[in-house]
DNA sequence: GATTCCACTACGATTTCCGAAGCGCAAGGG
DNA sequence: CCCTTGCGCTTCGGAAATCGTAGTGGAATC
């Protein structure tokens, strides 16, 4: 039991946007959702693809997604994207593009 | 003058969504990019709709999103979002619509 | 020339994040 | 049976990011 892991700040104003920015705005929470969105992975296996963060970062992160509906854990102990949060995977997609015309701009 | 404000994590991969999943993933930045897509505003009203979050973290993060060519100063001393920031407003656009439907599964 | 307002900056307190080490369990080897 | 290995975390002390109150400096107003 146990996590102290803050509520999704926001969560209670009316204004989920606010919310999900917030929990998007945690540090590796974005690249966690982005790694899942073609299929469950193991925790170390994630791991490595963030570039190694730390597994306690980690493990919070995984806490705080899945209490958000947007992770839930495999019947053989790995994470996995829910169908909400595959939906927004699709909507992030575009992002890719986008980042690629914004990285010449730097 | 000027500002420690790491790089962007991952910019030197070849890997630009993973550099911008980073600048993203920094406290308030989603928030103000978001408050930012109607137009410009000046330091302390975007403080104000950003639930009052510290002027040190905002002046951060603005240095952040400016150095990143996604903010720019108005000629009055505003902060307004470039023309490639707006683009990426719109591909932001979706969530709004999709954060309410995941709010009633929370 | 004193006051107000605004855009920040300074800086100590607090929270979050990092990363090396360890724990508990399960599978495999000898 | 041990013994080792691998995995999924958890612990914990130190580093870094964030917070919040209190300025500071400059421009406009009184």
């Amino acid at each position: 039991m146990s996590k102290p892991s803050r509520a999704v700040r926001g969560s209670r104003t009316g204004r989920p946007i606010m919310a999900l920015l917030d929990l998007l705005g945690r540090r590796w929470a974005l690249r966690i959702l982005w790694e899942l969105r073609e299929g469950p992975l193991p925790f170390t296996e994630l791991q490595h693809r963030c570039d190694q963060m730390s597994p306690s970062t980690l493990s919070q992160r995984l806490t705080d997604l899945t209490e958000a509906n947007l992770l839930e854990p495999t019947a053989d102990g790995a994470h996995r994207a829910t169908r909400q949060a595959n939906q927004l995977g699709e909507l992030l997609m575009p992002l890719d593009a986008w980042s690629k015309k914004w990285a010449k701009s730097l």
